[in-house]
DNA sequence: GGTTCAACATAAGTTCATCTTATCGTTGCA
DNA sequence: TGCAACGATAAGATGAACTTATGTTGAACC
C-alpha cells in the first residue's frame, strides 16, 4: 500500500529547494528531526534515496530531481483545488444551472442574468429552458440546481420559495381595443387561443375560462406567447399572457391589452430546488435577485 | 493553512464513486463514521459541501465534481510517482551519468555501454569525456555518478575502486620492428610525442621516462592517442600508449609495438564516486562490468 | 593532532489527529 | 406504527507525528 502524504512532499519540496535539514524545516515550521524522519519516512516509502546527506551539503539524487518535478507538479494541483474551493465559496460562484419554464424565460431572464453576472464575478449561469415535469424530473436526477416555475409545484423533495404573483391579461385585436372587457364566460363564446399541451399556462389559462367544467371542444394551439399574439393581431381569435409578457409581445402585434374586472386571473410564481441541495443559501439570494427582476418587469409592462 | 490530506481525497474519490458512505469506507478498510469525519473535515477545508447528503442517495454537488475531477488528476499523479519509484529502484535503471578520462574512453566505451544497456532494460546513460580534473569537479558539484580514471585521485569525498593495470606500449615506426626495446633512459634521446597538458596520461608517460628528473625541453603535443600514433607513423618520433589502446590505434598506421623489458610502466584504472553517493550498490555493480570489459580489452590486444 | 563547530541522525516522551465501537436520529416503507 | 437502512454523533483507544535532548560524524582551525 502506497501511503505517502502531501505533507511529506511539501517537506520533500522545501528540503530539495533549501539543500539544509535545519533551514527547511524552518520553513515548514516543524523542527530538524521531524523534517528528517519525515524525509526518511518518503524515501522508505519510494524505496529509495531521495537525498544524498554530504557532511556539508545535501543534495538531490537524480532520482529525486525526477520526484521533485512530479511532486511540484501535484502540489501546483492541490493548491489550485484550494483556490477553486475559494472561489466557489465565496457568495455566489461557479457553475448555477438554472431551469425556467417557456412563459417566463424569455422576459425575465435578460434582466435576471444581467444581475446576476453583475453583481457575481466568477458566476457562471446554465440555462435550461422547458415545462414544469421536466424541470421537475432534472432536478431530481441533479442535473438542475433550480427551476423558476409556477407554484404549487409540491413535490415532497423540493422547497418552494414564493416569488410574486403574477395577472394574466386579455389580448384582442386591435380593432377591440374600446369593447368592453368581456367577463371570463363570455371568453368560452370567443376562440380562445392557447399553448399545446403541457405547458401549465395553458391550464391555468384554462382553469380561469372553464372554471370548474369540462374541457373545451377544440381549441388552436400555439408553441409559444409570440405566436399567439401574432395569430390574435391576425384577428383569429383571443388568448390570455401573462403580464410580465405584455411590454415583449404586444410591440409588433396590432393588439388591444385589457384587464379583467372583478379579480384577476393570477398564477403564483416561485422558486423551487431540492430540499437537500447545499446551495440554499445562495439560491435563497438568487431568489431575491429574481422576484426584484419579476417585480421590475411587471411594473414595466 | 491548506491540509487537505491525500487520504481524504482517496475517501472522497471512493465515495463519489459509490454514493454511499457504507460501501465506500469497505472499499477504503476503514468504518463508516471514520470516512464520515474525514469527509466533513475535507468540506471544512475546502469551505463548501461536496455531497448533498438526501435521505435515500449521496450525489456530488457541482462543487464536488470539479473537486473530483481534479482530485483524480491528483491521484493518478501520485499513483505515477509511486510507479516511478518502483521503476527506479530495481537493480540499474535510470539515468547514470558517467566521465571518463580520454585515454580510456574510445576503447573501453563501446564493450562498457554495450554490457550494460543489454543487461539492463531502463537505463539511460549519460557520457562525458573530459580530463580528470574536470571530472573530479563535476563529481563534486553532482553533475556526474561516477568516473572511470586513473588511480589514485586522493580526493577525500571519493570512493577509489580499483578495477586493473594497464601497462604502457612503446610505439615506434615500423621500421624499427626489429631493433632491440631501449631502456627507459633511451627515450630521452629519442623524439617523445605526448598528449597536450591536462592528460593524466601525459604526466604518467613523462613520469616512466624521466623518472625523478626535470621536465624536459621541448615536445611535441598531440591532441590524441590516435594523434600520436599517427605522427609516430609518418616517423616524426616515438610514443608511449596504454596497451588498450593498441587493437584500436596501430591498425591503420605503419608502426610497431614493443614491450619493454624489466618492469613494466603501468597505471592503474579505477571508478570514482562520492563517498555519499547512494548509487553505491549500483555502482559497485557497474565497476564490476567495467572490470570485465577492460580485461577483455587488454586481452583482444 | 587534537579540538571545536556544524549538521544530520537517533531516542524518548508527549500530543493530537484519526480510528473504532456503540448509539442516536431521520427517512422511507410495509 | 413499527421496522430497516443509513448517515451523524459520542466517547474511548490507538498510533502517527511532533518536540526536546542527545549522539555521531566529518570538516575546519589552531
Amino acid at each position: 500500500m502506497l501511503n505517502l502524504t502531501l505533507k511529506q512532499l511539501r517537506y520533500f519540496e522545501a528540503l530539495a529547494r533549501h539543500g539544509h535539514f535545519g533551514r527547511a524545516a524552518e520553513t515548514c515550521a516543524i523542527s530538524q528531526p521531524a523534517l528528517s524522519m519525515q524525509i526518511r519516512e518518503m524515501e522508505a516509502v519510494l524505496g529509495s534515496e531521495l537525498f544524498e546527506r554530504g557532511a556539508r551539503q545535501v543534495r538531490l539524487t537524480g532520482f529525486g530531481e525526477d520526484v521533485l518535478l512530479r511532486a511540484r507538479e501535484i502540489l501546483r494541483e492541490v493548491d489550485e483545488l484550494a483556490d477553486i474551493a475559494r472561489a466557489a465559496r465565496g457568495s455566489l460562484s461557479g457553475r448555477l444551472r438554472i431551469g425556467v419554464i417557456p412563459t417566463i424565460a424569455p422576459y425575465l431572464l435578460p434582466a435576471i442574468i444581467a444581475r446576476l453576472t453583475e453583481a457575481n464575478e466568477g458566476l457562471d449561469i446554465h440555462l435550461r429552458e422547458t415545462v414544469t415535469p421536466k424541470l421537475i424530473r432534472e432536478l431530481e436526477e441533479g442535473r438542475l440546481d433550480t427551476a423558476i416555475v409556477a407554484l404549487p409545484v409540491s413535490e415532497p423533495f423540493l422547497t418552494e420559495v414564493d416569488l410574486f404573483t403574477e395577472d394574466f391579461v386579455l389580448v384582442r385585436p386591435g380593432a377591440d381595443a374600446e369593447k368592453p372587457v368581456p367577463q371570463p364566460e363570455k371568453l368560452r363564446e370567443m376562440r380562445l387561443l392557447l399553448l399545446e399541451e403541457g405547458h401549465c399556462f395553458r391550464d391555468q389559462a384554462l382553469s380561469f375560462c372553464y372554471a370548474g367544467q369540462a374541457a373545451p371542444r377544440e381549441l388552436l394551439d400555439g408553441s409559444s406567447l409570440s405566436t399567439l399574439v401574432q395569430m390574435v393581431g391576425a384577428g383569429i381569435g383571443v388568448t390570455l399572457i401573462p403580464e410580465m409578457a405584455v411590454a415583449v409581445e404586444t410591440r409588433s402585434a396590432h393588439v388591444a391589452i385589457a384587464r379583467f374586472n372583478g379579480t384577476q386571473p393570477s398564477r403564483r410564481i416561485g422558486m423551487v430546488w431540492r430540499r437537500t441541495s447545499p446551495l440554499s443559501k445562495q439560491l435563497m439570494q438568487v431568489a431575491e435577485v429574481v422576484r426584484a427582476a419579476g417585480l421590475a418587469q411587471r411594473a414595466g409592462a
